[in-house]
DNA sequence: GGATTGCTGTTAATGAAATGACAACATTTG
DNA sequence: CAAATGTTGTCATTTCATTAACAGCAATCC
């Protein structure tokens, strides 16, 4: 799922290397020139952040950015602006501007606070279960009272878990799909996981991992 | 990791205001309402922005700028003063003062004065880590008892996890984005230039560069 | 019912791999 | 060459998935 970037530079060169070392990043670039036709666009396409150079032709940045958040009251919008322009910032946060990148900048800081804001709006693979909160990435079980760090495998064995909530998920099915195969100590290894899962979840009584013998496991909640 | 901000106001009813907008709007807000005690107070927290009325009981707010001045010699301050004091505004900025707002004033044009100045810091690349500074542009690491110079590898690597607090980096994101590839040695390495930044920054025990056993690292503060 | 067999739950032991700390080496820079 | 920096190698320690061991349980058969 590559995050999809809406770019409109009117520098033909700039906007050139921006789009490709994006693109090298793993992102999906869409690249507009001036800020009428990136209007047009943005109101067809579906974008996760917006850098947008406050120059532009035929439509200045902040009508863009004003019109982008009528559209879409949460896309973070990034502004790049001419070194010293402070009324420009203010001017820009009005619009519900994320953040300001003032020219010239590296492209490394450009990505990094990218990665920063995509980061905060695409939330990170949280599910709740029960009186839990799981994040996957993070690797943490937390409640009000408790918090464990799972190991990697731990987290992978509970988030394909939740994802079949209430559904008998068969034991093949998660040894092939975690343990890449299925034979017998595979399948004793999965049970040890089971077991600490049980004991991570064992203060809410409302959370199970049910066995259903000889066929597999269904986490009811 | 959401800005923290020291608010020394003696109005209780404008203090609490302040404080309960600006933590709606996401910033961390410690309250104080005279001059001594906060004094105090700053000496032993870590905070990204001041703000602070000229008029107040026990110390004013000149003395206690100059006080946080001798602390910190980067962190922004905010002063609130009366209409019309224009000597108070030289005197102020004598002791490095940033900006004012002359009461009354709108909560919006603090707002945005606010975010001004935190992007202002961040974009010159400095960022505290517990009771430390680290400017990434200058390569230092300081706190009031000591000051290192970091190497610019030392300092990438460090503001990778900066710009990551709180989240767990795969070692392989890291290695991908400051060494460019990924090999065993280039792991090893990454496990050295981590033991050295645990060093640095040893003499913080609130600060936790916590591994995750073969997954990456995290940076807690 | 009672015996047998295979499946599951749990705990502990084991060994391989990851990590931390440090030293040696290589490379660059002035 | 001397100093600074980053890389590679070594060894001790830690972490964790796996394996082993044993006890309880479920299904099947007589």
């Amino acid at each position: 799922m590559s995050n999809h970037i809406f770019l409109v530079e009117d520098d033909e060169s700039l906007a050139y290397i921006l789009k490709d070392s994006l693109e090298n990043g793993g992102y999906k670039v869409s690249n507009f020139y001036d800020g009428k036709s990136a209007r047009l666009a943005f109101s067809r396409g579906a974008y996760h952040l917006c850098i947008i150079d406050v120059m532009l032709p035929l439509l200045d940045g902040f009508s863009l950015a004003s019109y982008i958040r009528q559209m879409d009251r949460s896309v973070p919008i990034l502004f790049l602006t001419a070194r010293d322009a402070e009324e420009d910032k203010i001017n820009g946060f009005k619009l519900g501007a994320d953040d300001y990148i003032t020219k010239p900048f590296s492209l490394e800081e450009l990505k990094l606070r990218i990665e920063v804001f995509l980061r905060r709006t695409s939330q990170t693979s949280q599910c709740l279960i029960g009186k839990f909160k799981f994040d996957y990435t993070n690797l943490k079980l937390e409640c009000s009272e408790t918090q464990f760090i799972l190991t990697q495998k731990e987290a992978d064995l509970l988030k394909f878990l939740c994802m079949h909530a209430d559904v008998v998920v068969k034991r093949e099915t998660i040894l092939k799909e975690l343990w890449g195969d299925d034979d017998y100590f595979m399948g004793r290894s999965l049970d040890v996981f089971i077991s600490k899962l049980r004991k991570y979840l064992s203060s809410d009584s409302s959370i199970e991992i049910k066995n259903y013998h000889g066929v597999g496991f269904k986490l009811l909640m």
